[in-house]
DNA sequence: GCCAACGTTGGC
DNA sequence: GCCAACGTTGGC
């Protein structure tokens, strides 16, 4: 079983909305490998660490699952949604996503004390100049990190 | 708001 | 296929 860190900007959708909505599609990726970890990589029942990125408190916020094999993204056909790609169709969608489902709720395990752990520093968020919004994350890394969620 | 890093676009 | 210009991400 593998294991992922997804970013999501709280502002658009955070742990405390997928408490409420319990699965979420996971819209909006626009980057072909985040998309490839999706479309080529992720099984059903995947572990995720929800990160919440792009506000006052970085970090990871909570625990998911991939509850769903890869299928279009419907933003991508949405003329008013600011995801709409011209040159996607439904004949050949262009960009496709997982469905997550909550796992629970953790504490905010800041970027800062993620940073403060030696044994975490190869994590591939934590490295410079990383945008990636879906990172594949190690069985070690994943452990220390859970149980740090736990303390 | 700044800016480093990186991905994408498009002319050639 | 190269690469400069541009746009975006995301921490600070």
């Amino acid at each position: 079983m593998a294991c992922w860190l997804m970013k999501s900007e709280p502002d658009e959708f955070s742990i405390d909305d997928l408490v409420r909505t319990r699965t979420v599609p996971w819209f909006g990726v626009r980057n072909y490998l985040a998309r490839n970890y999706m479309r080529d990589q992720m099984k059903v029942g995947d572990d995720v660490l929800f990160y919440h990125s792009s506000c006052p408190e970085p970090g990871i916020a909570g625990l998911a699952k991939v509850c769903s094999n890869a299928y279009p993204d419907e933003t991508q056909f949405d003329r008013k949604s600011k995801y709409f790609d011209a040159k996607a169709t439904r004949e050949s969608p262009r960009w496709m996503l997982v469905d997550v489902e909550l796992v629970r709720k953790t504490r905010l395990l800041s970027l800062a004390e993620l940073r403060s752990i030696e044994a975490l520093a190869d994590l591939i968020i934590l490295q410079r100049g990383n945008r990636l919004s879906i990172t594949p994350v190690s069985p070690a890394h994943w452990k220390i990190i859970n149980k740090l969620l736990k303390a």
